[in-house]
DNA sequence: AACTGACCGGATGTTACATCA
DNA sequence: ACTGATGTAACATCCGGTCAG
């Protein structure tokens, strides 16, 4: 039956009941998690058709935990993968024991292996197929096993660098509101300032409003013919309009 | 309490196959 | 009979959330 379910799945065709019935009780699908696809990242042309260490797909299937999602679509394989019943870490230590299915596998990861895939993540957060495998037998440990670590850890690395965000953009929102209030202070120092009434020449007409009041030079031709400003600003600009909150920057 | 390995459910993308015009 | 488009099933992988040691 294995060989029938494997080399089914191999030529991807689908049996009946296969993949979402065969789901149930200890797989049989003992497979590498890429097996027997083509993905971007292998270039393989053969690989739809071919499935490499054949040998390899009769693993054993004890301690086989599988489970399936409601509606079947998705099945995982929490068991041991292509050939792998013997990579569970010999120093790892936890509860292996899985007499009902319902105590929770946990191990711990020995300060070895802990370097080794913080080395890795740091160098890539991801992994593709192949390189999961390769760095699970060097670890001693299931490509699943592999995998869930790199997902612990982009969730986790991503949650870290979200707090960091959060803090700084909280320090940001202090720094602003407290620079929010001092203009706003600054504003209400400047309005509460008694305003001098409009001088006259707020009165007439633009053309007439040559005269800076705090400087008392001409604007227009006559200041630019001194020199006194630049001659590359806008005619409009050269004027000097008083400001009474600026004293006339302008000039 | 914090950390962390494992799991679940949903979403998404890929591939193979079946069907139909 | 052949072909391209389309739908479906199976699967892998990822993420967010959660459980539990």
């Amino acid at each position: 039956q294995e060989e029938v379910h494997d080399a089914g799945l191999a030529l991807g065709l689908s049996l009946g009941g296969g993949g979402g019935g065969g789901g149930d009780g200890p797989s049989s699908a003992h497979r590498s998690s890429n097996s027997g696809r083509l993905t971007l990242w292998e270039a393989e042309p053969s690989l739809t058709l071919s499935m490499p260490d054949d040998t390899t797909m009769t693993g054993t299937a004890s301690g086989g935990v599988s489970s399936m999602s409601v509606g079947g679509a998705v099945k995982r394989e929490r068991a041991d993968e292509a050939d792998l019943g013997e990579m569970v870490s010999s120093t790892a230590v936890g509860a292996e024991e899985d007499d009902d299915g319902s105590t929770r596998k946990k191990l711990r990861l020995t300060k070895e292996q802990s370097a080794l895939l913080e080395d890795r993540f740091k160098e890539h957060s991801t992994l593709n197929p192949k390189q999961k495998v390769a760095l699970a037998k060097q670890l001693n440990l299931r490509p699943r096993q592999v995998e869930v670590w790199f997902q612990n850890r982009r969730a986790r690395t991503k949650l870290k660098q979200t707090e960091v965000d959060c803090e700084f953009l909280k320090r940001c929102c202090e720094t602003l509101t407290e620079e929010n209030r001092r203009l706003q202070r600054e504003l209400q120092e400047l309005r509460t300032i008694k305003a001098p009434p409009a001088p006259f020449y707020m009165q007439l007409p633009a053309a007439t409003l040559t005269i800076c009041p705090s400087c008392e030079r001409l604007g227009g031709t006559a200041a630019t013919a001194a020199g006194k400003v630049d001659p590359d600003r806008p005619k409009a600009a050269t004027h000097h309009f008083f400001n009474p909150f600026t004293h006339s920057a302008a000039c």
